[in-house]
DNA sequence: CGGCTCCTTGAGGTTAATCAATCCTGGTGG
DNA sequence: CCACCAGGATTGATTAACCTCAAGGAGCCG
């Protein structure tokens, strides 16, 4: 069901029936399979999307085909937020894997947040919480690759552990598998597999982790977080 | 007139002489001297900021000491906006110059937005530039120091010859001021004052910008929007 | 068994940070 | 008016990080 869907988005939890289903009347589901564009930068836009399966990436091309990858986006999170109020989007997205989206028009919404105010409001949090991450990643890309590496393992880990807001964050099993492969997961660092790969080995030399494929256990906490904020 | 300066800022231009009351009412003024913190990473928020006058830096420390500055913000922007559904401030802001800021208490504009759906889709459109801006800082880092600086004064420069929505954007006058020293200047660029020196006599060897102290003059717009896209 | 793709390893080159002088420039006091 | 400082800005030499290019594995599917 299409409310389902909606209500499991953070988002758009704890809102109403009747206000879930009124976004549900305008919201569009779509599909996309591994590898397809979903849009593309300056694509005039005229809707943003909720993933509610699947895995998409948010990336900028870098003129010699490199990509620069903004973040990835898992299920219950949206994208291409910003297009409400711009003509063109910012970046292109692709999807990960085959994923599910729901399609939401932007006059639609927009006018749906003026009839129900408490919409504008949860779409502001989402928003706030990504300029967060994105104040985090411009952080991030003016450390080296280790610490880079070491903060985005901690976070894994770190959400992993706090499924809910309900729980004490928990910090017993640290095992966590890599989500993507480890050339996208190279792009989303900011740099090359090649830079990855010895990275990840000097980790594991160091004992701070333990790594087997894409499962990798955190074996020193206190010692990857040091790193983590090594300039 | 705080009415007056509200409705300067982009963000609350447009709203009525009713709605920028209700604003009015809820806002502080403030003073801040060059160099003081306005607040710190991980301080309980209860208010974000909007700048009527002066310039504002927003960044991160560094732990040895550098920093990196997300963004500069100046007269007519909002800044700490994401606080609205944060308990603590996700970065530093300090002034650069003396600054006048309205002081913003997040319970009080959460309320209003409620009451006025209209605020929200304001800062809904802010907080989506804010976005798409970050996104591009995430790409630019990725980028060598000189194209990185080559992006900087274009925008500089696109930004001050497209003072409205009205016109046409002017190319005709290409000459610009850095806002700022070149040690801020180095930092909002994620490098070091010896770089960016470095990299200014390199665009001015090349004959794509004239430089003198803190006046330039692009002189090869197309050389320099080339180079602006070199990975 | 080939032919993939992905990942890893090694060698070399380039970019940019670091360290250390030196050079301005504006302000201060003689 | 000039000597003198202090800060920022520049320049040079060195070093470290990391990208690039090139060459192997290792798994996977035909």
């Amino acid at each position: 069901m299409i409310v389902d869907d909606l209500r499991k988005a953070p988002v758009f939890a704890g809102l109403t029936d009747g206000q879930l289903a009124e976004l549900a009347a305008i919201v569009e589901p779509r599909h996309f399979p591994a590898g397809e564009p979903i849009f593309a930068q300056a694509d005039t836009a005229d809707a943003f999307y909720l993933l509610s399966g699947g895995r998409v990436k948010v990336f900028k091309e870098l003129r010699d085909g490199r990509t620069a990858t903004i973040r990835h986006v898992g299920p219950g999170e949206t994208f291409g937020e910003s297009v409400l109020f711009h003509e063109t989007y910012p970046a292109n997205t692709a999807a990960m894997e085959d994923s599910d989206v729901y399609r939401i028009p932007t006059v639609a919404f927009r006018t749906l947040i003026l009839k129900e105010p408490e919409l504008g409001l949860r779409l502001l949090g989402t928003m706030a919480r990504l300029l967060t991450m994105l104040n985090r990643r411009v952080e991030d890309l003016l450390l080296p690759v280790p610490a880079r590496l070491a903060r985005y393992l901690l976070e894994l880990c770190a959400e992993k552990h706090s499924p809910g807001e309900d729980g004490l964050v928990m910090r017993g099993s640290l095992v966590c598998y890599l989500p993507t492969s480890k050339r996208e997961l190279a792009a989303r660092l900011g740099t090359v597999p090649e830079t990855l790969s010895r990275a990840l080995n000097q980790l594991a030399r160091s004992k701070l982790i333990a790594l087997d494929g894409e499962r990798f256990e955190i074996l020193d906490l206190h010692g990857l977080e040091r790193l983590a904020q090594k300039t």
